[in-house]
DNA sequence: CAGAATAATGATAGCGCTACCATAAATCAC
DNA sequence: GTGATTTATGGTAGCGCTATCATTATTCTG
């Protein structure tokens, strides 16, 4: 009893084969013409779009991927979804593969490298043509097919440290270290911090040494630090302020780690009937759209998400292939000054 | 002169074959071990995972797609990355889908089922496990495309129609006009609508269609309406309600397509002197965690976003095949009476 | 004890496309 | 006109895995 033929196959399905045989071609020639690789000649080409059409044939892409030992696929792991920061990456990064043959996959990481080791080996199975993650900080297991994979690669966010390949964002230090330098100018002088105590934020972190070592530049230092336990969020900013302004007297500013936190210290202050900037300054980092259309919009950093996102998928498409030079592009923030500092 | 063989290949790179080899087994019983597949001696197991370890093999899941007909890779399309509504969703998604062999694509199509369409399509290439997108309203051949294909397919947020194969959501008609009782309910007469001109935005559009039969079954109507061209933001909802309140004299509440603009609505109180709830009533849709971080918490309609992100893809999960009956499951929604109206 | 069922493993062909080599015709340059 | 180059197209093997059939040994059931 033979096998049956072509088990594996769904008949209705065109192939390649289906499309080159309706246009009287070969099966390369046909996928020369899906590819837009090499010389076609217009009628040919014609007659093999013609007939894709007819069929409705749709590329399959795996057996594409399988038989040239890459794909079109991106991987970008995510620190986290619970806040709008990096989907404004991620969406920088879809604006640039709009148009393009490249499709995103996505993963969270909840901002902990071995959730993104194991991730990125489960992307890895995909042939991406390129990694796109956050941050400068793997696990070495991940650093090591990061460096010896052949895919490009991209570091978001982070642009302090050495990259495998690209490194797009900013220097979250200088970030701080400037937060600092301009409240000091606008004349504060008795500086509290509300934080977080996501282990993974390196960046929160590289922004409280840079505001620190501002201080210390100018003779003075942090008053009062309060922190939340795990993931952050407005309420817990709202919470934090309250408790670090009943325990430190006299604080005349607090810097937040992010605009959702330093929010959540406005609404404490519109609660507590503090007028903010001229009773207490309130600073926060990404200068999110909704921090700006507050009444007293938020002084804040500006991150710029959504073009780091997109500037580096742009980059990453220039050439599939590692350049010898590794990249890094300063996307630079800005200084909102707004109304509450 | 021969050609040189496997040229495709990279030499370096494991392949099943050699975790079989090195574990003495054959191809596919490693094969079993890797899919969990078939009844796998103990021992037999422990060899080929060892093997695996040593190599440091990583499957490529474009060869398994090809000679199965599947993949492990799940489409989403989103409407929209701009606020957190979406990314919501994404973060129920991916929660559902971590320790599963499953992996999100996303795409992102701006409300415009045309966008939909080419995405479909490009990912139909990737022969998906599933098809996450949201909303019942398709162009003819994303229909046609979702309808005879070989994959689960999740169409969420909305259950008020005919899905292809599951719908998870809730009804916007009957939210929008559970939102007109309850404020009729709390004495307002006098109703004004600020939206937005998202032609794309179906579910707005059904709550708005539910608020205005609430209204009517009251004896009521909507006084005043006004909207952004394109899409919502924050700052919208605050110049839009300014707007609407110089047009329209004596309107005693508000009701707003998304929190994102009420919030907006609420700066606009702020800013202009007026009480919120006392003096006017500001109603929001989506519940966002920010709004309710607000000294004075939005009232609203929450909307479960990520329940419905993460039980429409547990529901997919439970069987590749598509079962003979359509499901649709109502995550429902929650009426947050807040302190704004 | 005998037959049936289950556990465990293996052989083979093929999934749909493309890298690479090959050939023929047309065009270009001298 | 001749040789070199470019344009255009085709043949073949193989990419890495899995569906399907096959075989053998062991266990279960009557």
């Amino acid at each position: 009893m033979p096998r049956k033929r072509n088990a594996h196959r769904n008949p209705d399905t065109p192939t390649l084969a289906d499309v080159a045989r309706l246009a009287g071609v070969s099966d390369i020639t046909a996928s020369r013409v899906v590819r837009s690789k090499g010389p076609i000649a217009d009628a040919t080409r014609a007659r093999v779009l013609a007939a894709i059409a007819e069929l409705g044939y749709i590329p399959n892409r795996a057996a594409g991927s399988l038989a040239s030992s890459a794909s079109t696929l991106m991987s970008v792991l995510l620190p986290s979804l619970s806040n709008i920061v990096f989907p404004d990456v991620l969406r920088g990064i879809h604006t640039a593969l709009t148009e393009t043959a490249f499709q995103p996959v996505i993963g969270v990481t909840d901002y902990d490298p071995m959730i993104e080791e194991r991730i990125l080996l489960s992307f890895l199975a995909w042939q991406p043509a390129a990694v796109i993650l956050a941050g400068l900080h793997h696990t070495a297991t991940a650093r090591r097919h990061l460096e010896h994979g052949r895919f490009r690669v991209a570091e978001l966010m982070d642009i302090d440290g050495d990259p495998v390949d690209i490194a797009v964002g900013m220097s979250h230090w200088q970030a701080g270290y400037d937060t600092g330098k301009h409240l000091v100018q606008r004349g504060y002088r008795r500086f509290g911090y509300v934080g977080h105590t996501i282990a993974g934020d390196d960046r929160a972190r590289a922004r409280y040494n840079g505001l620190r070592a501002a201080l210390k530049d100018a003779g003075l230092l942090l008053i009062a630090e309060e922190r939340v336990l795990g993931p952050s969020s407005t309420m817990a900013g709202r919470h934090l302020l309250e408790t670090i302004l009943r325990k430190a007297v006299g604080l005349d500013v607090v810097v937040f780690p992010n605009d959702d936190m330093a929010m959540g210290g406005i609404f404490h202050c519109i609660h507590a009937g503090i007028t903010p900037k001229e009773q207490l300054g309130i600073f926060g980092f990404n200068g999110l759209d909704i921090g700006q259309a507050m009444p007293m919009p938020l002084s804040t950093i500006l991150s710029k998400r959504f073009l780091i996102g997109k500037t580096a998928a742009e980059k990453l498409l220039e050439s599939r292939e590692r350049p010898a030079e590794k990249t890094i592009i300063n996307t630079g923030y800005d200084i909102i000054e707004g109304a509450t500092a």
